[in-house]
DNA sequence: GCCCAGGTGAAGC
DNA sequence: GCTTCACATGGG
């Protein structure tokens, strides 16, 4: 499928592209030149920037952009945001090391099927898996000429009606089961993505974790990159590690105490705080291996 | 071979 | 309540 291309070049402020698609909250995006190609609202997209501007191409005729300026937040005031966060040191080495880092809008269902996925997963295994997902069971989308052909990825009706060998053969071991089922919960309407913008966090996620497969963690992550809740804190290994390090050293915490600490401690804008701490947990660690070579 | 990865649910205490 | 363990698969 190919189209005509449309382009379009937003004035941005503060906006780490790289930063924003690598940080481990969408495992669609693929480095292509200069910039990154992904799908976003069952659209091929093709993303570069520069220091103030951020150039978006897409296929096919676009006049209203509206749903890319929603994906990448393009009209937050970032300043406003990270101006919440609390002064301690930890957080503000975060935010001296992650300038620009964004949080993404994306969509409902891809967001929980891909972290339904992401279970004790390195995040380049996550992107493997995702791809062929969507290579298998997506929809293509139309692209511009020259480019290889890009896939949306699956609505849930669409993998509600696999089998679970299907999904397994994606690589996804024991993830397969809980995938399969998300799907058939959203499909059958016992779980209505929808309804959740309009409902308080708290209810949001006790309706996410009923899912098999879906806890606290993966709920909190849905209603933090789809819906973007603030009081939503994702506590993965990486943040466990960096809390436990930074504000809680020689202790023994457990995982609930921590997590009742981050929904105090981090401010109104907790969910952005959290990613920042996250990805400088992980820079940190790759800046080590980097020494150490 | 070993340990770990954006976890979760079940079983054990 | 809290801690421990199995669960597929691949990278370092």
């Amino acid at each position: 499928m190919c189209a005509d291309l449309s382009t379009k070049t937003f004035e941005v402020t503060d906006y780490d592209l790289s930063t924003t698609l690598e940080s481990g909250q969408a495992f669609g995006w693929r480095k292509h030149g200069q910039g990154w190609v992904g799908v976003v609202d069952r659209r091929w997209v093709f993303l570069e920037s520069s220091a103030t501007t951020l150039r978006a191409e897409t296929a096919g005729e676009v006049r209203d952009w509206s749903w890319l300026i929603h994906y990448l937040q393009l009209e937050l005031d970032l300043g406003s945001i990270v101006a919440t966060f609390p002064a301690d040191p930890p957080m503000q080495q975060a935010v001296r090391a992650c300038r620009g880092l964004r949080l993404l809008r994306q969509d409902p269902w891809e967001t929980l099927a891909s972290f339904i996925l992401s279970s004790t997963k390195q995040i380049t295994q996550i992107q493997q898996i995702v791809r062929l997902v969507c290579e298998r069971f997506g929809a293509g989308v139309p692209t511009p000429p020259g480019h290889t052909p890009a896939y949306a990825f699956p609505a849930a009706e669409v993998l509600a009606d696999l089998g679970e060998k299907q999904l397994r053969d994606c690589k996804m071991g024991f993830r397969a089961p809980y995938l399969l089922g998300a799907a058939r919960a959203v499909a059958q309407g016992r779980l209505d993505l929808n309804a959740l913008e309009s409902m308080p966090t708290e209810a949001a996620r006790t309706q996410l974790s009923a899912l098999h497969g879906v806890g606290r963690k993966i709920s909190d992550c849905v209603l933090l990159f789809a819906y973007g809740r603030q009081d939503a804190f994702p506590v993965d290994v990486w943040i466990m590690k960096m809390l436990r390090e930074q504000y809680f050293p020689r202790r023994k915490v457990n995982l609930r105490r921590l997590q009742r600490f981050a929904a105090t401690h981090f401010g109104p804008n907790a969910g952005y705080a959290q990613q920042y701490l996250f990805h400088y947990a992980r820079s940190q660690i790759s800046q080590r291996a980097r020494d150490a070579s």
